[in-house]
DNA sequence: CTGTTAGCGCTTTCAT
DNA sequence: ATGAAAGCGCTAACAG
């Protein structure tokens, strides 16, 4: 935050070409400044609208002038920075610009816009972020994941803005919530695969805290193979979130080493999954045959590959939107004085077989 | 935009438990606004900053009080927005997050936050974006590639704040530009590949010009092509960007079929030359022995698979560094009343081989 | 080191 | 349908 050069102080701004204000409008016009905020704003407020004429003459005008409104003064008299915020953990993976994308289209269909930020999968970075956003006075707030640290969930709980979590299902949640149970939707491939005749069946996920969603789905996993009666403890930890694909290489090299009768392997997530498969192709080993392997998340390259991954399918947009149209209503009542009772949106998850398995 | 009932105008707020104020927190310390201002601004500002014991008892009755300042006000009253956009055209592809990495922690080093826009590779969607982003005063703003429309390139030119193209080298530039050029990288792959023995090469890239960088790589292969003295015309075009992977493996056995003596194919990225090179293994075909693959971009993808892809490899993160570095040259020179003259950063690029080629 | 005054550009509210 | 006045929460500028 400070390890450079100061950037000059606002004091000795030089006095540029003053911009362009709507008073210079309204003057140019011949009407007050009122009539001119009007014309502008038609339609998003409850009050009465200027005639069609004049509001094409004025929006003629600020054309002409090169004006454009300083939505900086607009939030600040109006107490609305018409913006929601959203926190992903990475914006380099589809699965959450897929959410975000379902984010934005939902609350731009309201006028407001999104306004991005990404963690690293860290809940201290998340937790800068929040005060961040706070600051620009957000209306409401849409993070990924329940994981929060104290100071966080504390801001949170205080900021007076609706908050949605996604992607988890966290135990207590801070407000509403939209997601599925990653534990479930591993312990499901667990029992897919099981059905399809596998009997020592292996976990390759992270060997930190740091993704939930990661840690949910081992969780899953043991489950799953506990219910099942089978083996336990062939879980395979490699580095942490996220986890690249030559991780998922590494991982089931190591994991055919030491466990050599294994013959399945479930990985925390189809990067992992994809370098787990070419691995084996490197090896000469037949996937299925020798060894089948499963991903999660049906990533383009799950579909791509040869032979194309077994994996969870998430409706990842539809996280987005649910999230989206949820915080539009939470928003409405809040503008309206209320509090949108706390919601929990579930969204479904499949298993997509195909030919790893 | 407005497709949806309108949100509750801001006539209808009840009046929710009033927001703390700096003016309460000065009350409860017993100094006035202008302490409490100074003691959170210490270090940004040219100001004298209050006594360190009074500093921390302030800071902890912000805490207490569950005070957090209003950026909004701030903003407004200081004329300093405290950002940054960037517009990238997708989230979804880790050149660019890379690249909003690299600009998010070269502005973050003074301070300044990163807003993050995604175009959908549509000028259409830019224009908006820039739009809307103005209107929220950046303190700069980093675009990618250097095709806009006419009344984008106008708003630009008049905002008066520092502007920065990356990832292209525009002909006729609004003002910075860091990138490299699209083209040259092109001819220097298909270069390589004529170096290697392969005499018979197409390409295979988006039908549209949505994709301004995609263009440029076209226009670098035909201009090898021609350079060296080999046939022409092996140009094979599908869909628009982002070309997935499933296009480049329909791209690949379409051409073969169409040109059954081409020895090498050049993508537009690393996604459709995976898809190609996944197309090749179901059909048994051996690359790089009946055919070789070479890509754009140095994706995961393209290390993580077998054989691994020959490709070209770009700084990403350095682009955006570079920047973002830049940009707060720009700021300060605005601040202090000055316009830096127009800068081009040079990013360079290479060829990774690997085996696919 | 601290306080006072003025005002940023817009919207709210009330008046016509 | 339009206007006038007031003020949002903060910081710049100046004074002490």
């Amino acid at each position: 935050m400070a390890d450079r050069p100061p950037l000059a102080p606002a004091s000795a701004q030089a006095p540029l070409r003053r911009q362009v204000t709507m008073a210079d409008v309204a003057a140019k016009v011949g009407v007050s400044k009122m009539t001119v905020s009007r014309a502008l704003n038609r339609g998003s407020r409850n009050d009465r609208s200027t005639s069609e004429a004049l509001r094409l003459r004025i929006l003629a005008t600020c054309a002409d002038m090169g004006y454009v409104i300083d939505q900086t003064a607009r939030s600040f008299s109006s107490k609305r920075s018409g913006f929601v915020a959203a926190l992903v953990p990475t914006l380099n993976n589809s699965n959450f610009s897929e959410t975000a994308q379902g984010l934005t289209a939902a609350v731009e269909a309201s006028g407001l816009q999104l306004l991005l930020g990404y963690t690293d999968y860290r809940i201290e970075t998340e937790e800068r972020l929040i005060k961040a956003m706070l600051m620009r006075r957000p209306e409401g707030l849409v993070l990924t994941g329940g994981s929060h640290t104290a100071a966080a969930r504390n801001m949170l709980l205080n900021s007076g803005i609706p908050v949605i979590e996604t992607w988890d299902l966290p135990a207590e949640p801070i407000a509403h919530t939209v997601g599925f149970s990653n534990a479930d939707a591993t312990a499901a491939m667990v029992h897919h695969l099981f059905a399809k005749g596998y009997r020592r069946i292996a976990f390759v996920g992270g060997a930190s805290d740091r993704d939930s969603r990661g840690v949910d789905r081992r969780r899953g996993y043991s489950r799953a193979i506990h219910e099942l009666g089978l083996p336990e403890g062939r879980v395979f930890s490699v580095g942490q979130a996220p986890i690249p694909m030559s991780q998922g290489a590494e991982a089931v090299a190591l994991l055919v080493q030491q466990w050599p009768e294994v013959d399945a392997v479930v990985c925390v997530s189809d990067h992992s999954a994809f370098g787990a498969l070419m691995e084996c192709q490197r090896r000469g080993w037949a996937v299925p045959g020798r060894i089948a392997i499963a991903g999660f998340g049906d990533f383009e390259v799950a579909k791509a590959c040869h032979p194309r991954l077994t994996t969870v399918v998430v409706d990842c947009e539809g996280i987005g939107r649910a999230s989206g149209e949820l915080m539009l209503r939470a928003i409405d009542a809040a503008r309206l004085g209320t509090r949108l009772p706390a919601e929990t949106l579930l969204i479904p998850f499949g298993i997509q077989q195909r030919e790893s398995t």
